[in-house]
RNA sequence: GUCCCCUUCGUCUAGUGGCCCAGGACACCGCCCUCUCACGGCGGCAACACGGGUUCAAAUCCCGUAGGGGACGCCA
């Protein structure tokens, strides 16, 4: 059997940190199994769903570098002829009926029952009633003739066998009162032309699949087999919020994650192999099942993110690196690196990944490089460049003027030599040093960095705060 | 309110009755490396929610309690 998997988000916004890691397992399952994974658009929600989100949930996904097989993705609202479709041929074999009842009406009810201590279900009123006996002017819906009596058991991969008691669950409606169908419907229907094999989704849809599972029977179909997968939390246990990291992944874009990484931080976050941590995509591909989701939620860390980009950075090529940071860096300042410039950045690259988390922060490490001088001085570098550091300082230029040279290792032991002679430490020339070339107190090994500048540069720079 | 689910270090997790007085990773702390900051290496702190059972033996099975989450829409 081929296995199909899909990711159904509904366009009514950014494509969620949370959406993201369902969109990852659906991927990782269906790759895994040599079947397929379909893209679907939830849009029946007319009010709220947008084409602006629609390719923006796309862009996410292609940023993600999760691929979808199926070319035309549906659009649900597109199928509403063949979901009604469906329904109708429920109202005929006497499995659904219209329903009177107005939505205040409803919400009375849903109030009364609650208040008894009973569950807040629809009782199934209009089951029996003659549709002769409507009142005038309500249009009705159609509602499933749900099982009263008995119980519902759904296998679940993550969750196990789940039974309840059907008098729990009450007749769904099918097709609001304009005709349109419900999204319960939609589902229902187009997983099963989609030919759905698993249905892998967040668990707030749980409660969803039995019902789900009684229009399934009563249209005579089979069910899919099913993945609920907890929630994300946010680092406090609540709810994530947009404080805590429910943002779009283009955020995340933004803000200097590699896609791989949000791939394995995703992965790791409800699924396990063992002890591994870092996990290529060829491996996760590899090893992915349903067996290892974790069933209980899992909060949201940021550190932990970070901790895993990191490893990325340092693994990614410094050729896309450069590239990433030559654009960050020309949209802070506005103006666009030169070749050269760019052509530093990348020779750079090994001393600064190492330093940095995210892309951000690599860009920003790397400005000093590409700044036009002279260049603005940290407080602390200020303090390092007081009188007699300076007078060192002026010492090592001429000493370098002199140099012919320019490798790191020159360069490091003619600091060294100064530093002898005058009965000085290293740091006391190479921190100085450090403020003038990078206007900082941090950087990646100084004499590399003053290597990579070049002599005419890197004179240039200790003038300019030497003051003449 | 009703139903369903969940509960191992601060966080992500390993663990499917003896290998566990619980292992790994992140974070944190210390040491080493060192021109700074990182990286890397070494070491440390730190958990089976609670209470009952079952068993020769329980983090693992059963029951209960507490806490948390989800669902209960003519939203998806």
């Amino acid at each position: 059997m081929t296995v199909v998997t899909r990711f159904p988000p509904s366009p009514t916004g950014f494509l969620h940190i949370g959406s993201a890691r369902t969109a990852l397992f659906n991927w990782l399952y269906a790759r895994h199994r040599g079947g397929k994974f379909l893209l679907r658009i939830e849009d029946t929600d007319r009010e709220r769903s947008t084409g602006e989100s629609v390719r923006t949930i796309f862009e996410g996904l292609r940023w993600l570098e999760l691929d979808w097989d199926n070319e035309d993705v549906p659009m649900q609202f597109e199928r509403r002829g063949r979901h009604a479709a469906a329904a109708r041929e429920l109202l005929e074999k006497g499995l659904a009926y219209y329903c009177y009842c107005s939505p205040e009406e409803l919400e009375a009810r849903r109030a009364e029952q609650k208040a008894k201590g009973l569950p807040m279900r629809y009782d199934g009123i209009w089951r029996a009633r003659d549709p002769k006996d409507a009142p005038p002017g309500i249009k009705p819906v159609v509602r499933l003739k749900a099982p009263q009596d008995g119980v519902t058991t759904l296998k679940d991969h993550v969750r196990g066998e789940v039974t309840v008691r059907n008098s729990q669950l009450d007749d769904l409606i099918l097709l609001r009162a304009d005709g349109t169908p419900t999204y319960m419907l939609s589902v229902v229907v187009d997983d099963h032309d989609m030919g759905i094999t698993h249905v892998i989704r967040g668990d707030d849809h749980f409660t969803n699949t039995f019902r789900q599972a009684q229009i399934i029977k009563a249209l005579g179909w089979k069910q899919p087999e099913y993945a609920h997968i907890p929630l994300i939390l946010g680092p406090d246990g609540t709810k994530l919020s947009k404080r805590h990291g429910a943002l779009g992944v283009s955020a995340y874009r933004d803000m200097g994650y590699l896609p791989e990484a949000m791939r394995n931080y995703l992965l790791r976050l409800g699924w396990s192999h063992g002890d591994d941590e870092i996990i290529s995509t060829g491996q996760a591909i590899q090893w992915f099942d349903l067996e290892h989701v974790q069933s209980s939620p899992a909060r949201f860390d940021f550190a932990k993110l970070d901790s895993i980009n990191g490893h990325y950075l340092r693994e990614a090529k410094d050729s896309r690196l450069a590239k990433d940071v030559a654009g960050r860096l020309a949209a802070s300042s506005g103006v666009d690196l030169n070749d050269a410039q760019k052509a530093l950045l990348e020779k750079a690259m090994p001393g600064l990944k190492t330093r940095a988390k995210t892309l951000r922060e690599l860009a920003e490490s790397a400005a000093f490089y590409v700044a036009a001088r002279p260049l603005p001085l940290s407080d602390k570098a200020r303090k390092l460049l007081a009188s007699g550091a300076l007078d060192l300082l002026k010492e090592f230029a001429r000493i370098l003027e002199k140099q012919g040279d320019f490798s790191a290792p020159a360069i490091e032991a003619a600091c060294r030599g100064l530093a002898e002679a005058k009965g000085k430490k290293l740091g006391d020339i190479a921190q100085p040093l450090r403020a003038a070339l990078t206007g900082g107190t941090t950087s990646p090994p100084i004499f590399e960095v003053a290597s990579l500048l070049g002599k005419d540069e890197v004179l240039a720079r200790m003038r300019d705060v030497s003051g003449h």
